[in-house]
DNA sequence: TTTCCACTAAATGTATACAATTATGAAGAA
DNA sequence: TTCTTCATAATTGTATACATTTAGTGGAAA
């Protein structure tokens, strides 16, 4: 028995560390970082045989990675004609916001009744909200979308709506391709902890009202402030 | 001269003609068919052996065909240990209703707008609506339900907004399965043709509220009238 | 010149073969 | 019995090889 307690110490937090992730889904994040990052540009087409060889893998999981990506609309594909990676201009970080903000919306709502019921579910966001400004003092932007990405989706994933946690993902990747592309200083590092504190607060107030505003306003920060990018 | 606008007049058809799609298509539309019709079961594992040669190719196309549905939430795997069909439960279903409304509404009232700068293509709809009809005269409930579909993949795309056609895919999918679970009589196919004409009428007036209201109404037929499917 | 055709090269789609991981079950020790 | 341990089978993950389709090029005929 104490082998057995002894092992569970050593695996409990195996259990929660995820899996070591397949070569597909480990490509399909290395093209959305490249795309976030401005490595592999909108518009362009992927010769599979190049890009899997760039990644050091075969084309098998390559492949997988692309239809995945191409079901949720980062990449576009023609049967016989190859895939090409799809535009990201104003229109579509429009589209983007809109989608947002009805699906955020729902999850919002759904989120703070469960915060009502268990307020101690809050130190997940708060967890989040530090990691996020920790980055941000030390304008590590990549990070601070990735805490940012975090703080959302632990929302989607307290409302438990399983769909609306799967449409997220989706669109997570969207959003953090157009983060890749905003111009951040100083100002924006201090701006972004408390902009999620007052998202955290109104949850925790159950304030739906003030809630739709704040989510609105929130999201459509990402319309200003990013780079020119001429007719993508 | 002659020639050409020959060629031109029998490849038009052609090009609006969607290219023959690939084995992976193939697969993930059989998957999801399959659990709409209850050959597969929710719950039930896929052993990518037994799948592949039941649906008469390799495992690679039927691996790409599974990454898409793990994307889209049909279903759900674990690395190493196996893929298995997501569950269709009550709770489930009323996750869908309740991502779609939010959805719908952003997409019907986004198509409104486009509908009003140019009533004739309205006829879009009408198409679908008769074609909608003419199988529900016949009770052909599968026909009926991807015309349904069609009729609401259609104002996603008149709406303009890809990232929304991109998510409705998604959402689609598990509307077919939800579909497929329904009992349906008589009674039923007086009803499809009217309620999607009152919303065709609706859109084409450009009357938001009341738009927004028979929407949720729409949808929300889905949670009664279902088969009983015990704790999946 | 222009158009058509055939041919080649390149890229995608699919199948097979191999590697790595996990589940299963029997044999042995506590 | 009950729990390990280890070997084996089954399954998933990945690489390589082959098939099919498409793009591009060059030349011949109108």
């Amino acid at each position: 028995m104490a082998k057995n307690t002894q092992i569970a110490a050593v695996t409990a937090p195996v259990l929660s560390m995820a899996r070591a992730q397949s070569l597909a889904e480990q490509a399909a994040n290395a093209i959305v970082t490249g795309i976030s990052a401005g490595a592999l540009m909108p518009g362009q087409r992927i010769i599979e045989t190049e890009l899997a060889s760039l990644l050091k893998m075969s084309r098998v999981p390559l492949r997988e990675a692309l239809k995945i990506l191409e079901a949720q609309g980062i990449v576009e594909s023609v049967p016989h004609r190859g895939t090409r990676i799809a535009m990201f201009g104003d229109v579509r970080v429009d589209h983007i916001c809109a989608a947002r903000i009805a699906l955020e919306r729902l999850a919002f709502v759904e989120a703070a009744l469960v915060y009502q019921s268990d307020a101690s579910l809050l130190t997940g966001l708060d967890q989040i909200i530090l990691t996020m400004e920790r980055a941000a003092e030390r304008l590590e932007w990549i990070e601070v979308s990735k805490a940012d990405l975090s703080f959302h989706r632990e929302i989607c994933r307290i409302s438990g709506n399983d769909i609306v946690a799967t449409l997220w993902e989706t669109l997570a990747r969207h959003v953090f391709i157009v983060f890749g592309h905003e111009i951040r200083d100083e100002r924006d590092a201090k701006v972004m902890g408390p902009q999620h504190r007052r998202l955290r607060d109104l949850l925790a107030k159950g304030d739906v009202a003030k809630l739709h505003v704040e989510i609105e306003e929130h999201i459509m920060r990402l319309r200003r402030q990013r780079q020119v990018t001429p007719h993508v």
